[in-house]
DNA sequence: AATAGGAGTAAACGTTTATTGACTTGGGGA
DNA sequence: TCCCCAAGTCAATAAACGTTTACTCCTATT
């Protein structure tokens, strides 16, 4: 009596779709092989027609999350801004609404930093250190031609892009928490302008 | 026969800081009551003599930890710093010192942000929120006495606070990740300056 | 038309989980 | 001295876990 049901043109990508969601919300021990086969309508069993194990499952769901965003790439067509300005308020831009249109990406991020594995820093690589390279090259090099202060780059990098990750991830706690209005733009109209005040040699208040 | 054995001072202490432990490195659902138990040197029953079931000791650890630290008080303490300057370095040095001798805290703080239910953010609430209320009250204070340029207090202190403990979360991370060194001492040499020049009205360079 | 194999099923595997129950200590107060 | 009770033990529970097995479709290729 066993009958075989409906077969979706991509098994493997509705179940990587399940998969992701289910450790977004819940980690990787919380998320179970039969919760996952029951939201995708089959059974456990047939997921190890797609996976070898739940390792090898989890591993895929990160690899799948950080191939659909280049986030290299699309850093690369924006170099050349002109100003510092330009260039943070592009940065804080793309993280911010990076982060509101795929809320996943950015909470996969940290549940992965805290799992141990080869693919624990992996989202990290391919999503964080491209902007903080980015930025680190356009402040050493506007650093040399005399446009900035004396600062670290790297240092200076790390801590801003930090800043705006750590936006990202906590608007929806400070909205909750506290009865104050704290929104992606406003970080950018607020944020920037003391950055930049900050990093220039000359200021015109 | 069954013998008992010997019971130190306060077993239920030791049982929070072994499941502060389990917690901080395997999350709650990767933290088990027989795990627990066995670093304990115990059976897992014993840990229902002091605890009603996993759930209640989850929310003791994180209520424990939350009572081991008054940062409202001790911030009480130093107010009235004369500098800006002063202000944000006060407060980085002291988040990136809690952090340095207390790893646990700041990975408790973080997974248990992830977790739901009652407890889900009183860490936020105990740990952060005070930093970010005791900057914003400063800023506040002296934009209004025409010290600073006009910036919005709250958000300002909400990112400057979230750079720091993202800086604290992650100077592992960096120095793993890349050869570039990225330590405490570094972010405050480097970083509080600029945000004290973006935020000052009139600038010594 | 025959067939090979990808993708599903039901059922069971052994293990681990949280939790409970019944029993046994040992030390402090009456 | 007796006895109570907090704090242990051992043993058992049902449920959930990841994983494997044996079997059955459906479909594309030959």
């Amino acid at each position: 009596m066993t009958v075989a049901k409906a077969r979706p043109a991509n098994r493997r990508e509705q179940i990587l779709r399940e998969a992701t969601i289910m450790f977004t919300a819940h980690g990787y021990d919380g998320m179970s092989i039969r919760g996952i086969a029951k939201c995708c309508g089959i059974t456990e069993s047939a997921i190890y027609r797609h996976f070898n194990n739940k390792e090898d499952l989890y591993e895929s769901v990160i690899k799948r999350k950080a191939g659909q965003h280049d986030i290299k790439g699309t850093l690369a067509k924006n170099e050349g801004l002109d100003s510092i300005e330009d260039v943070l308020t592009f940065i804080a831009q793309d993280i911010l609404d990076l982060a509101s249109k795929n809320t996943q990406l950015m909470h996969l991020m940290f549940r992965s930093s805290f799992q141990s594995g080869p693919t624990a820093l992996q989202l990290f690589m391919e999503i964080r250190l491209p902007y903080i390279e980015f930025l680190a090259r356009e402040l050493e090099f506007r650093e040399k031609s005399g446009e900035l202060q004396k600062v670290d780059p790297f240092t200076s990098s790390c801590c801003f892009v930090g800043m705006v990750m750590d936006c990202a991830l906590n608007t929806g706690v400070w909205t909750t928490l506290t009865n104050q209005k704290f929104e992606a733009e406003n970080v950018i109209c607020n944020n920037v302008p003391i950055f930049v005040r900050g990093l220039m040699k000359s200021v015109v208040s």
